[in-house]
DNA sequence: ACTCTAATTAGTTATTTCACTAATTTAAGT
DNA sequence: ACTTAAATTAGTGAAATAACTAATTAGAGT
């Protein structure tokens, strides 16, 4: 769960995390979203899979990666919970100390 | 802002920011919470600071580090945006592509 | 069993990051 | 002006990261 901020912390990991959004994909599609290798790009989804921020299971010929929204989730919340307010009470002024 | 997941990434830093939750602290006051030297404590303060994750004020003889909850805040919500739902209430943004 | 396609693993290299010690800066107090 | 205290900057080396090419594995269809 703490590697999930190291996942998060290359472009690349959080444009795949986007691009999942709209459904699960398989690497060779990823791939195509950009300009790195194919083994790069599963590289990047083994890790997103370490920190549990995605899930993979073999869809016939092709594995599929989903994305984990509940990690994802819980990494949102503790940030919030760094500084100390809920989520959607106040918008863009935050103070409290 | 992108430079706030990178930042983000490091466990000592993230336990800088929670220190400061209780308020603003010197980096000599952080230091002695950690078992690293003072320069090391100054570069992860620099990389905060460039993150805008913290504000950096003199005040007298030494620096007042201050948490910037916003930027933390909008991070956050970067992440909601990211599995396409709101916090507690629906927000905004986030549609399946 | 053989082959084709999809994807991963292995191994390598260049770059970036993290931590250290030493030297320098900045401001206060005398 | 000089000294002391607080903190940063500079420079260096070790370790981690990100990318590539080449080789290998796994399953589906024939």
């Amino acid at each position: 769960m703490s590697n999930a901020f190291k996942a998060l912390s290359h472009p690349t990991r959080r444009e795949i995390l986007n691009l999942l959004r709209s459904g699960p994909k398989s690497s060779g599609d990823l791939t195509d979203a950009f300009q790195v290798s194919w083994p790069t790009i599963s590289n990047h989804l083994n890790i997103l899979k370490d920190a549990e921020l995605v899930t993979a299971d073999r869809e016939g010929t092709s594995i599929r990666y989903t994305l984990n929204a509940s990690v994802l989730e819980e990494v949102a919340l503790g940030l919030f919970d760094l500084i100390g307010q809920a989520p959607s009470t106040q918008k863009k002024g935050s103070k409290p100390l």
